[in-house]
RNA sequence: GGGUCGAUACUCAAGCGGUCAACGAGGGCAGACUGUAAAUCUGCUGGCAUUAGCCUACGUAGGUUCAAGUCCUACUCGGCCCA
């Protein structure tokens, strides 16, 4: 359950408090990623620590390793990881996208997409899977997730129209399955989010949007009774999506297309549901992404660019967030493995609330990246989360006392 | 003392007369990373010019050859074997 708390006057950002089973959560807000139940090399009690409202997960990666019914066995994913803040997991749809690159060694692509679900060879041990839209959320079920996504297809922003017009269909016809499963499903369930899909097309998108709006309340057999019908997509309703979530964008386009598509999709989207930009991004991408309306984003940059060395830092500490200014003036990066680091000795971090980040020198991190000593990835991962839920924090912040 | 094998760029290590500034790996330097098959991937790595090209290099010193890291001789150093 959603509820929007105020409406920004300068930009379409807006603050709201997301409710799910494991707590309350203010948006808009960043989901560190912890694929396979785990944010790599980082505690749920840091995560914890450092503020974090939710975690994502992966329905893919957990269903091949350890697999659900020994998540559940163990109590759930939350148990198992010790992490009782609400969780959301992706439903497999980006591996759909991402796995249909690879190829295994016989050269065989790992993914076949077929209209009743999505044939995955395992990566682990090469075992044949078929997911389809209801084994897909089952598995979320078992995991015991908060949030729960319907399987979606990800394709390419550059797919060709005629393709991407199947692939949104498929998807809404998928989101249909899901939420007619969930509807029958007996017991404890998660939220369940939709992904409009549709690449950089505005036909296409605004089509995926409102043919999944449709979809929302009929999966069942429910009408839509109240006035304004599709075209007034704006109304008030219960029932239907939980949220939505923009699927298929930072997947090779530019920024500036990301943002147009952004411009005329959001507005769009029913104004009391989330809006989820996934796997979304840098900081500017965030920002910009917050002030046109969007309330939730989850990204791989912090922890993996945070193992690959580099680090997140605000240029001033002090510094409020303002929707006037440039979407990536209040950052910098630092590459900690770069020569001239080795005689740095200005701590890692001196505004950070984690000692060892204020007490350790950058030279002993980049030596620590050098010597590819574990600590090392752990300490500039740890910077970054803390960096980009602060941000978060900020930009609410900023939403509150009116300036974003 | 005799025999034998070896000595290649920062390190290890290919190379067996021309296509060798020299395979490959490590290291070094730089870059990429956006719903994580990602502690991964890419590029560069003798000098100067950086398009072309020129110079210096394969233990040292000579030699053979149109041409040598590659063949010959001596020397230096090291491994192993015999005394």
């Amino acid at each position: 359950m959603f509820k929007v708390l105020k409406n920004s006057k300068r930009s379409a950002a807006r603050l709201g408090i997301l409710d799910t089973a494991h707590g309350k959560i203010k948006t808009p807000f960043f989901m560190p990623v912890a694929t396979q139940g785990t944010v790599k090399h980082i505690t749920a009690e840091e995560m914890r620590g450092m503020g974090a409202q939710i975690l994502l997960s992966n329905t893919y990666h957990l269903m091949l390793r350890p697999g659900e019914s020994y998540v559940k066995k163990m109590g759930g994913l939350h148990k198992f990881m010790d992490w009782n803040g609400p969780i959301l997991t992706d439903s497999g749809g980006f591996q759909i996208f991402s796995l249909a690159k690879g190829r295994n060694r016989k050269g065989e692509s790992l993914v076949k997409i077929k209209k009743d679900g999505v044939e995955f060879k395992s990566f682990v041990d090469g075992r044949k899977y078929f997911m389809t839209p209801e084994s897909s959320l089952k598995v979320q079920i078992d995991l015991g997730v908060d949030i729960a996504v319907c399987l979606d297809e990800c394709a390419p922003s550059r797919s060709g129209r005629e393709y991407m017009e199947k692939s949104i269909n498929l998807t809404t016809e998928w989101a249909r399955r899901a939420k007619r499963h969930h509807e029958k499903h007996k017991g404890k369930k998660p939220l369940l989010f939709c992904v409009i899909q549709g690449g950089l097309d505005k036909e296409l998108r605004l089509k995926s949007l409102r043919d999944l709006i449709e979809v929302g309340f009929s999966a069942s057999g429910q009408r839509r009774t109240q006035r304004g019908g599709l075209a007034s997509p704006r109304s008030s309703l219960t029932g239907g999506w939980d949220g939505y979530n923009i699927g298929g964008l930072a997947v090779g386009e530019t920024n500036k297309e990301m943002y147009e598509t952004l411009d005329f999709l959001v507005p769009e989207i029913p104004e009391d549901k989330t809006r989820y930009l996934m796997g979304v991004g840098y900081p500017e991408n965030i920002f910009e992404a917050v002030k046109r309306g969007v309330d939730m984003f989850d990204c791989v940059i912090p922890t993996r660019e945070g193992r690959h060395g580099r680090l997140f830092l605000w240029k001033n500490k002090k510094e409020f967030l303002n929707s006037k200014q440039k979407a990536d003036s209040f950052y910098k990066t630092v590459t900690i493995t770069n020569a001239k680091i080795a005689s740095d000795k200005a701590p890692i971090n001196k505004d950070s609330k984690f000692a060892p980040l204020r007490n350790l020198s950058r030279a002993y991190l980049h030596y620590l990246f050098k010597i590819k000593e574990p600590l090392g990835a752990r300490l500039a991962s740890l910077n970054n989360l803390e960096f980009y839920i602060d941000m978060m924090e900020r930009i609410r912040y900023s939403i509150q006392r009116g300036e974003f």
